[in-house]
DNA sequence: CTGAAAGCGCTTACAG
DNA sequence: CTGAAAGCGCTTACAG
């Protein structure tokens, strides 16, 4: 019945379309001030202090009663906290084309945005670019109608990490950004750890020669594999012997491997498959003759393919872990302490095995 | 240099992080009020009249030189157009528990939204629900934070297409919807003609005994279907036969069919497999002994199936074509224009022939 | 035909 | 300790 008698007094444009109860509604059922509702709602650790237990009590019912929800575009505008969370992919996410390499990554990111009580807004509308559209000065105000942002893609573009990190605009990369201009807020895979401890499987089967194989970038999730595979050999007294970007299927590598005694290869996900195919098309047997093992798990599933030795990427903790560094940092808690590397999972499967007895 | 004159006069809340350019500066460096950015940006049919072509044009390169860019919020809430659109889902639709039902929908929600400039709001935030979260009243309210809205998931609660319909809220569903209420604006599958045409293949091939088996359910995908299914057994002087959720796997099926003279059946897509299943243990042959046809690609991929004779589910199309209707709605147009059924692709594959020489 | 003013639904600094 | 007022960045009805 209380309803009823709720009226809004100016009728202005967003009238038109049903009556949505707004916190004056609320206000006046309550007979307190709007301004009273906002405190009771947002109000922080001295909001107690602010206001009798009484009154708290009041606006809280009438809340109740009038089903008021919070209208977040108001909220923004007027400086307050949305629970709206942007995400802005370098690339479409969703098409075939793209494998399953961003989903995970979005399935993490809807779980602890249900979790956190979170919407999340795509930013959909940026046209494409060739190479992955950049975000420019024009994308960078687009994000800024949101809280903060999430960032996602393959691609790594210093630039749009350099203007991110000048706004002083929270945000958080999937996978690992490192920019001069400051520390990059991000949940990134413990690359560097995984591959050394695969690495360091192949030493323990006894390995010696163990390469590793890249495709040649500087990115940085090609980086963290990199140190890990030197430390690991390194640290046992074995001399690094790296291949990037070496033409896999034309088989020269794998004479060089002969030629040079490598009897084992880490290689990023990708050119794995590539490489075992080239192997088994010339006679060399995985793993008898060479192991592989696989650094992350490929875009696409691959059920015909064997059980790799190696590790997988935790997508979906990644996504998670992402939105809740955002999360974190609109709590206030400052950037150094918000750059999380998630353990992948190490498997030891059938692409690797003591190496032969030396020929001769 | 002329960046470097605009200043905010008085500084709120929302000037924290970095400075916005908004409608004011650049209507300063214009030498015109606010009033009239936004109406060179906003304005209709009419803006030409309402200013001279050089104050447009001045405007327009004051907006190139600052880099403005609307705030979606404000423009919402002061009750104009925002280019977001919202995105409910019935259930969490990353999770790959969900199969692949829900990507391909929203594959084309984002190539759609990409072309027409609008980004994606995922209403991510709804707890969950047993049997799928409905939106209820608070629901709603949420939704109205967007322009228009674009639902999707398998369930169909009445309850909230009524609600939908009397708040007069743009939105449109993907999948065929109905309601006493009123026109439910959706982006369908022609399941009927699809089924018609598939039982008319089968009638052509000379059955004559073509069963329909469906899951129990008075969901409109269903319903269109028998739809069709009965149109081309009446249109042909055959007798519909209907078996409503049986179980499939215990055989029970197979024997009615031996035992009314049923040669061929069609099956929605979840129970193809599983009855194809049933009669391959019981030393059923398909086709030669029963033609299956399927009424729908499954959710999953199944690539050690057969190729299947049926009919696959235009889903991304349907996204794409859910967001054109929101947006069309926007636009003005009636809802009466916008139901739209898209139709499915048939396929002859490998599990339907010939009926078998009657026995005896 | 143009411009200043009111208002959208909020938050928060600032008077009482 | 509380409440009224200003302001967020827009749109549009309404005076000049």
């Amino acid at each position: 019945m209380a309803r009823s008698t709720v009226r809004r007094t100016a009728a202005g444009p967003g009238t038109r379309r049903g009556h949505r109860v707004t916190q004056s509604d609320v206000a006046r059922l309550a007979g307190v001030s709007q301004a009273v509702v906002s405190m009771v709602l947002t109000g922080g650790a001295d909001t107690d202090r602010r206001m009798t237990e009484a009154t708290r009590v009041r606006v809280l019912e009438a809340i109740e009663q009038t089903g008021y929800v919070a209208n977040p575009m108001a909220q923004r505008l007027a400086g307050g906290r949305t629970s709206i969370i942007g995400v802005y992919t370098y690339e479409p996410v969703f098409p075939h084309s793209a494998g399953d390499f961003y989903h995970p990554f979005l399935e993490g990111l809807e779980g602890e945005a249900q979790r956190s009580g979170v919407d999340l807004l795509l930013f959909t509308s940026f046209p494409p670019q060739e190479d992955g559209r950049r975000l420019g000065t024009t994308g960078l105000r687009r994000l800024q109608v949101t809280d903060a942002c999430v960032l996602l893609g393959r691609h790594s573009f210093p630039e749009d990490l350099d203007a991110l990190l000048r706004e002083d605009y929270p945000f958080a990369f999937i996978g690992r950004r490192t920019s001069p201009s400051g520390t990059v807020p991000y949940a990134g895979a413990a690359y560097n750890a995984a591959t050394r401890e695969v690495t360091e499987h192949l030493i323990g089967l006894g390995h010696r020669g163990i390469a590793l194989v890249t495709e040649y970038t500087d990115h940085e999730s090609v980086e963290d594999r990199d140190r890990g595979y030197r430390q690991a050999m390194v640290a046992h007294g074995l001399v690094p012997v790296i291949y990037e970007a070496p033409d896999v299927r034309a088989g020269g590598v794998l004479e060089a491997f002969a030629a040079h005694g490598i009897t084992a290869a880490v290689v990023t996900s990708d050119l794995a498959a590539q490489m075992r195919l080239a192997a088994v098309e010339r006679g060399v047997r995985v793993p008898e003759d060479l192991s592989i093992a696989r650094l992350g798990d490929p875009e696409r599933a691959d059920p015909d393919g064997p059980e790799w030795t190696g590790f997988t990427i935790p997508r979906t903790r990644m996504g998670a872990e992402a939105l809740r560094i955002v999360l974190r940092q609109l709590a206030g808690e400052t950037r150094d302490l918000l750059q999380v590397d998630i353990p992948c999972e190490v498997v030891v499967g059938g692409t690797s095995a003591p190496p032969p007895p030396p020929a001769g």
